[in-house]
DNA sequence: GTGTGGTTTCGAACACTGTTCTAGCAGATC
DNA sequence: GATCTGCTAGAACAGTGTTCGAAACCACAC
């Protein structure tokens, strides 16, 4: 019971490697989402754990804990940083309805540059400090060009699950191309020939839509989502 | 080494349950992707597991593979299922915008109606045999409203995004009410005094807006969209 | 110096996950 | 009978998110 002053280890049993002395780098919450975005935009989220970020930054998974709570407030700063990397312009009256289509071009591009964030946003509502900012700015465009209020919230919320959704089919797909990856040209071509085997009598339409099915450019679709949905907006200013 | 015949079991040892017989309701496809939508529906994802489902069937996870080879299979056959709940109408070439219409509010209500199945339609292009004939009668529809034929592709795989994105920011907030569940008009309610204690520099249109905000009406914003959709639609056929 | 208290680290453990291995059973076929 | 095939399921493996508790470090009080 006589609790004496702990032994020196014995020189045979190796201290462990940090033991030592404190980490040269103290950990911050700020290092611990950028190493994390890191990770998950080459490895996927699949191979994404706390334990794989932790071994990143050469320490035990715990040690991310007390800085980030938990998994789940990690991937909500890493949506908020990811948020904050998109810029929307001053707002200029005249040019609004090609302003608000230049943001969902970026909305979008940002989304496709990091891999499965798209998965990570699923039943997240931003409401991070940068996501703020954004919904700050793009109202802005929307209310310069004279979108009244009401309609200036609806069309941006919007906005933002049209162009979620969108991309989200879009990089769907991609998810860790098994070693036999299939190209963008043959997947195509599988679905071509596909479609163009269904039972006739049952499958009439889908069979005579197959090539249009095949060659499907996502960013031609991307572009008429973009001109019905401010066409539609702005008919309703 | 030598291989004799299997002693019987100790008289003390109780055979385990199911052991001595056969199951009396033989394990099928069905009867796991049913059980598994049911449990998905009742607990969430969260909770969904294979061995929950192996449980559920009075049995072991290791039997469910057998059947449907890996949890992502079943995850497929789940979607197809649910897919195959929707119904869509016959053609008729004089009311195709209200068809189209009507189709996309089924899909939502669908989606609606089973828990988190958005979440596990991300990353999966329905290619069953439910979604087959779901393709099938939705381009029959476009097509006899005169819609030409590589705008019925674009548009229907656009409708599809569409509707995804925007039930899946939906439901999002749903995710397992922690107890202390903020009902629809508290979160409502919560938003609103947030947004109003931003600071008016940085913020100003957000703070104008708050009260917008807050009350959000889910199904107007869906017609809104069915509407900028099908009546941008119709104007380019 | 010597405490003392708060911040920060992290090894070990817990309860869980998807999946595979393997042995075994029931019924049809030879 | 023996053999084979379709099917069941216990045990185990490697991995997960998370918590606990002990330790190490720092800054300040005495």
């Amino acid at each position: 019971m006589a609790n004496n002053p702990p032994l020196p280890p014995p020189p045979w049993q190796r201290v462990p490697e940090r033991a030592k002395s404190r980490r040269r780098d103290p950990l911050t919450r700020e290092t611990i989402v950028t190493t994390a975005i890191r990770i998950l935009d080459a490895e996927g989220l699949d191979r994404f754990s706390m334990r794989r970020v932790a071994e990143e930054l050469d320490t035990g998974a715990a040690s991310l804990y007390w800085h980030v709570g938990s998994k789940d407030g990690l991937l909500d700063l890493i949506m908020d940083e990811v948020v904050g990397e998109q810029e929307v312009p001053e707002p200029d009256p005249e040019g609004w309805q090609e302003q608000i289509k230049e943001v969902a071009r970026t909305m979008r591009r940002t989304i496709l540059r990091h891999r499965d964030i798209v998965r990570i946003s699923i039943g997240r509502i931003p409401m991070g400090p940068n996501a703020m900012v954004l919904s700050e700015r793009v109202l802005a465009i929307l209310r310069a060009g004279g979108v009244p209020d009401e309609l200036a919230v609806q069309s941006y919320l919007l906005m933002m699950s049209m162009v979620n959704g969108f991309t989200m089919d879009e990089g769907g797909y991609v998810e860790e191309p098994p070693i036999g990856a299939p190209s963008l040209e043959e997947a195509g071509a599988m679905v071509r020939s596909y479609l163009a085997a269904l039972p006739a009598k049952q499958f009439p339409n889908l069979r005579e839509v197959a090539d249009h099915f095949a060659i499907t450019d996502q960013d031609a679709r991307f572009e008429m989502l973009l001109d019905l949905f401010v066409d539609g907006l702005a008919a309703r200013v």
